[in-house]
DNA sequence: TCTAATTTCATACTTTAGGGTGATTGCTAC
DNA sequence: GTAGCAATCACCCTAAAGTATGAAATTAGA
């Protein structure tokens, strides 16, 4: 994997260039810079980062926790405001947009790179928890192997399939579908799909 | 709801007395305070807090890292690591221990109140994630609103229970619970247990 | 190369789940 | 008091899921 591509969004030139040239090492690299709102949602759909650094005060109507919230709402990535003051009301704003870090200023190159490093971790962790188990880890929970297919299958009964949709994304007939299931519920020891999803469920 | 319970763990007093000042306001409050890794452990076993401040470089064969370690294993807390550097072997060995926030030592009051409140929100929106839905929350993301015994057996479904299980634990007819269920997946605009699992999973 | 495991499919059968309809009871808000 | 809703239950029917058994083709490994 190369570097992690941080979009930063700042309105003050002179700290904008600072975090700039902090973040160009191996293990970041700037994807793009935001002055205002309008900018920042503008690089978010055409050259979309995989974490952002946002200052929580732009000089515009819009603010740092506005962009945060589309952020939120609409892309799923890392967020790490970045902010001079934190007054209650702002906090409580922030803390909707579930930000994955919060850097306060000033702040130096340390603050800046353990930040991003612990907020960027913390969110693949916690994006993790929604995501289905991967085969590996999966099959240390329990005796028997599952087998790719298996897993195929059971990714799909996870994601609230039936037999025929399973058949028909995976390209086999359902009989094929039902050995499979059938095999999985005798390794996982359970005896129906939803049994199924509360048994891996916590596993990851 | 009353104030946060905080442990704080520091080897250096001014540093413990400043945070301890800064914390005993109407958010927070101080449970205890350690000053090495068996004083910690200590107070995390008689004196449980809601969340631990933790000085990575204690002046012990022990680190801070040692007893997140510990917290991350065997207790369940949030943890906000305090630190005058970050190597990078550090803040692997700290990633591991999936704190709940870092704060950057020197750091000032509004440093500390506002990382410390981001990092104990993420951790209860972490924790609530392995967690089934509540009904309130729920019903926030549907037109319609689910009834408390809907609700029941909606879990019982998320459980992995068949409907006679259900009928039997719910002292109910198993004609209840099909009604039930058809509510629901109208209500959730789903046609099977399994989508409707899907569906409200990640509502939390 | 021979073996073992995976993946594929089939047929037949049983059980569970889901859909439609209707009805009773009890509670609450107007 | 009555309209509305939650909760309860019944019956019938269809569709889907699950069980059992057997078998062929493919692939990976000893």
């Amino acid at each position: 994997m190369s570097e992690i591509r941080i979009l930063i969004v700042e309105d003050e030139p002179l700290i904008a260039a600072d975090i700039e040239a902090t973040l160009n090492n191996i293990d970041f690299m700037v994807s793009g810079m935001a002055h205002n709102y309008d900018d920042a949602l503008n690089e978010l759909k055409n050259n979309t980062p995989d974490a952002v650094l946002l200052d929580v005060n732009l000089d515009d109507l819009k603010d740092g926790i506005d962009i945060g919230t589309i952020i939120y709402e609409k892309y799923n990535l890392p967020v790490i405001y970045l902010t001079s003051y934190a007054d209650k009301a702002t906090l409580d704003r922030a803390k909707k947009t579930r930000p994955a870090g919060y850097i306060v200023k000033p702040f130096d190159e340390k603050d800046l790179l353990a930040g991003l490093e612990i907020a960027i971790y913390n969110f693949s962790m916690r994006e993790s928890h929604t995501k289905p188990v991967n085969l590996a880890t999966l099959n240390k929970h329990i005796l028997s192997v599952i087998s790719e297919r298996e897993f195929d299958v059971l990714l799909a009964i996870y994601e609230g399939k039936t037999n025929q949709q399973m058949a028909d994304s995976l390209f086999v007939s359902v009989n094929t579908i039902k050995t499979h299931i059938s095999n999985l519920y005798i390794k996982l020891d359970v005896a129906s799909r939803t049994a199924a999803i509360a048994k891996i469920r916590g596993w990851m």
